[in-house]
DNA sequence: ATCCTGGGCC
DNA sequence: GGCCCGGGAT
């Protein structure tokens, strides 16, 4: 079932080519500055930090805190995410470097990025995938909202792991690739914010035939 | 007025 | 489980 929505989803919208960013550093900052935020507004955000070189973890790190928080207003909730965001360029900086982290197996990377505070299992899951390019699927909001509406889950809250269990062993099962997590997950984002909106716009939705809402 | 690729804390 | 954080676009 859920390996049909995503040649469904690959079909109508075709290949996103995600995680939009120059370097796995900021794909990391980027995950971080966009929890419960529109992406739009993370784009300034790093675009702020980008002019004023700082998309380093060094950087990140030596950067006065109302200045960093000043950079990254537009992608609200700035004083926590400032915090979080020298969180994890410490982290990174005392295991090594991505470079040097990206050689750690998974599960041992994603225990140690879920202790660092500011990194939940959205955000470490995106940085692991999307940075660190580890197979791992990661679960939003969209995905919970989407899956309950196909009726693939019965509960709207479905916990995180049930979820991404669910996909991931399918998506074994079918010899998916790195690349395919890559691309379901954005095209599930892509999807849901265009089509399966809160209100949903069913009458174009390519997924209707399959879907209990119709 | 509502929504946005959540997470921490109680 | 509920509440708070928050600017920007619509």
């Amino acid at each position: 079932m859920v390996w049909k929505v995503y040649q469904k989803l690959l079909s109508t919208y075709g290949k996103q080519n995600w995680w939009p960013a120059e370097t796995p550093f900021e794909v990391c900052v980027g995950a971080v500055l966009t929890q419960n935020t529109n992406w739009q507004n993370v784009e300034k955000a790093i675009e702020n930090l980008k002019s004023h070189n700082l998309l380093f973890p060094e950087k990140i790190l030596s950067t006065p805190l109302p200045l960093l928080q000043s950079l990254i207003k537009p992608a609200g909730f700035y004083k926590q995410k400032a915090n979080y965001l020298k969180n994890l360029s410490l982290f990174i900086v005392e295991n090594g470097g991505l470079e040097t982290l990206k050689k750690e197996n998974l599960q041992t990377i994603r225990k140690k990025l879920l202790k660092v505070k500011g990194i939940g299992r959205e955000t470490a899951d995106s940085i692991l995938l999307y940075a660190l390019n580890k197979k791992i699927f990661v679960i939003d909001a969209y995905a919970k909202r989407l899956f309950y509406r196909l009726g693939i889950t019965q509960k709207e809250n479905e916990p995180y792991e049930n979820l991404r269990t669910l996909v991931e062993t399918e998506f074994n099962r079918h010899n998916a690739s790195i690349e395919d997590y890559k691309e379901f997950h954005a095209l599930i984002v892509k999807h849901c914010k265009e089509i399966c909106r809160k209100t949903p716009d069913c009458k174009i939705c390519n997924l209707k035939t399959s879907c209990m809402l119709k």
